[in-house]
RNA sequence: GCGCCCGUAGCUCAGCUGGAUAGAGUACUUGGCUACGAACCAAGGGGUCGGGAGUUCGAAUCUCUCCGGGCGCGCCA
């Protein structure tokens, strides 16, 4: 609709404004039509003239007037005012809103979709926590941020792919594989286990289901544990080597058996969260700095061919600095160990070699000093960094009540995003992750998601949409069926619900500006302001009381704004409740 | 110290690609069920948009600076 007036807006700057062509190019960027707050501004309004009227140095209110005229050819304009210091408020014939009505409904799940993406790949990885535990509440936020984005950039004709990245080849594995060995054996009490391993109960379900695979003899290991270094972490250090080296097939074992049951826990929640990926990625299939062929060894190869990398104290540096980073970063270590960073910078190489238009990372908002040399290492590539947006994702804090949810991954006791759901259900966890900007603290409380009024958002909106349903279905049973078009009634007198119309009539335009900026709690305050003028609405009007005709007016209007609460929560990855 | 993010009503937050009187919820005061879901609605008070300067016809929004808070600055991942 909006796009109707633009149109006609711009036809008229190049046929009958006269201005300079250079000015009309300038003022074609820069104004702005878009739908109005409330009605008494109109259905849509311009800036056109305050525009205008700015760079060519002439009254804003005099270039206004000219274009209204213009305006009010078309057919489907009403009215067409000049508001304060020039704005053009344009009304809508109610004839053809009731048209948009119809269409809107029409396009049933697919309103409120665009084309804005036009079809460009788009990779989102998120999520890609260790493989050393289960999924915490931390996890819960980048997780929903992710998936919900995925949907509304999908609604916006990107086409999606969503992928998991499996940290299994560094130091940590290694430490969750001594863990369970431990625990195999039984070797400390919760007490004195190894403070920089792994602590909490998983490791010893993990153990129990290993132990009746393999009938490992236990006190194997019995000698091993005298003399062990004080620091935990050169402790665990040397319980890896010592393991290691006592026998290597079973080590081996025990490392994949364990990677594969925590993947499968972390496989498992996020499926509760109703969080699907289109891959999922294996560090470990980067290969190693051994093998040439490896695409980790051909990434730094590359690398040096580009003379970008240099050799200072026995390790492989790579010049970051020179594309802004603070300072260069090692890729290969002394001891020819490849380095997290080596490996990731292959890991995004890749990605760009499997040819995706865009790439977005969803980074915990303490990796924000990472960025830099992930974009360094990109140009160095010869890649643009503008391939690459890296959304950050602030930590959220639980709270119960007024009380804050301890989280400690140290004690191996922590709130786990499995605890979460179990607790208020994926689609209020789902909701409240997603109900601020991603890159600032959220607080979040478990009491409030649960509460049943008002204040709880996800309520209040599901609310709404039930008690359409409950609505239509009263209407169902005095009539055969829910009226499907308004072709009869469009020019009816009941205007009550053209405040609801007009919100309704909102929703793409809140997708597009949710997919442009990633922002999903763009479409939870939406829905927020969407469902309250619903429940006002419905407070105020008798509606089984009015005319059949506006009944009929009614329930077309309500539909739409129940197929827009419905549309706007799936885009969040939350159902829609006809009951509650 | 350097870098990134944030500071809007008592509290929790919207609004930020500059636009028309700065908005919700909560709390407080008050009114509304013989009506389709009152789990709701309506009305009222409450603000130097952290301070200051600049750009502009116009600044909560952009720039600079100061103050206050968070996070990051490994041959960890």
């Amino acid at each position: 609709m909006i796009e109707l007036f633009n149109n006609h807006i711009c036809n008229f700057l190049d046929q009958k404004s006269g201005f300079d062509e250079d000015d009309i190019q300038v003022i074609k960027s820069k104004f702005k039509t878009e739908i109005t707050d409330d009605l008494s501004k109109g259905h849509i309004t311009t800036n056109i003239g305050l525009v205008s009227g700015s760079l060519l140095g002439k009254n804003p209110r005099e270039i206004a007037e000219g274009i209204k005229d213009h305006l009010l050819i078309l057919k489907e304009v009403g009215n067409v005012e000049v508001a304060g210091p020039g704005f053009l408020n344009i009304f809508i014939k109610r004839s053809y809103l009731a048209t948009t009505v119809n269409a809107s409904l029409k396009l049933n799940e697919k309103f409120g979709h665009s084309d804005m993406g036009n079809g460009q790949s788009i990779q989102i990885e998120f999520v890609s926590a260790n493989p050393t535990g289960p999924l915490h509440v931390g996890h819960g936020r980048g997780a929903a941020f992710g998936d919900a984005i995925g949907k509304i950039l999908q609604a916006n004709g990107y086409a999606v792919s969503k992928e998991y990245y499996i940290n299994d080849a560094g130091r940590q594995m290694d430490i969750l594989a001594a863990s369970v060995w431990l625990r195999l054996h039984n070797c400390f009490d919760d007490k004195s286990f190894p403070e920089s391993g792994y602590r909490g109960k998983y490791i010893i379900d993990i153990a129990d289901q290993i132990d009746s695979n393999l009938k490992i003899a236990s006190n194997k290991i019995d000698g091993l544990l005298s003399n062990l270094p004080e620091d935990s972490e050169e402790q665990i250090d040397v319980l890896i080597k010592l393991f290691q080296k006592e026998d290597k097939s079973l080590w081996k074992q025990i490392k994949d058996i364990s990677l594969k049951m925590v993947l499968k826990t972390i496989e498992d929640d996020l499926k509760d969260f109703k969080v699907d990926f289109d891959n999922w990625y294996y560090e470990s299939s980067l290969g190693s700095l051994q093998d040439s062929d490896s695409k980790i060894s051909s990434a730094i190869d590359k690398l040096k061919t580009k003379g970008l990398t240099y050799e200072e104290k026995g390790a492989i540096w790579l010049n970051t600095e020179k594309a802004g980073d603070d300072k260069n970063r090692v890729l290969i270590r002394d001891d020819g160990r490849a380095t997290y960073f080596a490996a990731d910078l292959a890991y995004h190489k890749d990605k760009v070699d499997r040819g995706f238009d865009k790439l977005i990372n969803v980074w915990g908002a303490d990796h924000h000093g990472y960025i830099k040399r992930i974009e360094a290492s990109l140009e160095g590539l010869g890649f643009s960094k503008n391939k690459l947006h890296v959304q950050l994702v602030q930590f959220a804090n639980l709270y119960q009540g007024k009380q804050k949810v301890k989280m400690s991954t140290r004690s191996g006791s922590f709130y786990t995003l499995k605890d979460l759901i179990a607790e208020i259900g994926a689609d209020a966890a789902r909701f409240y992750y997603l109900s601020k900007q991603a890159d600032q603290h959220l607080d979040f409380d478990i009491e409030l998601a649960k509460s049943q009024n008002k204040e709880n958002l996800i309520f209040y909106i599901q609310y709404a949409h039930a008690r359409i349903a409950s609505l239509q279905s009263k209407y169902l049973e005095l009539n055969q069926s829910l009226p499907n078009d308004l072709e009869e009634i469009r020019n009816g007198s009941y205007t009550a619900c053209d405040k609801l119309i007009h919100a309704a009539s909102k929703f793409p335009g809140v997708v597009e500006r949710s997919g442009e900026t990633l922002q999903p709690h763009i479409i939870v305050f939406y829905l927020r302001d969407l469902a309250q003028q619903l429940h006002s609405y419905y407070n105020d009007n008798p509606i089984l009381k009015e005319s059949q005709e506006n009944q009929e007016s009614i329930l077309q209007s309500l539909s739409l704004v129940k197929l827009v609460i419905s549309n706007g929560l799936s885009l969040l990855g939350i159902e829609a409740l006809e009951k509650m």
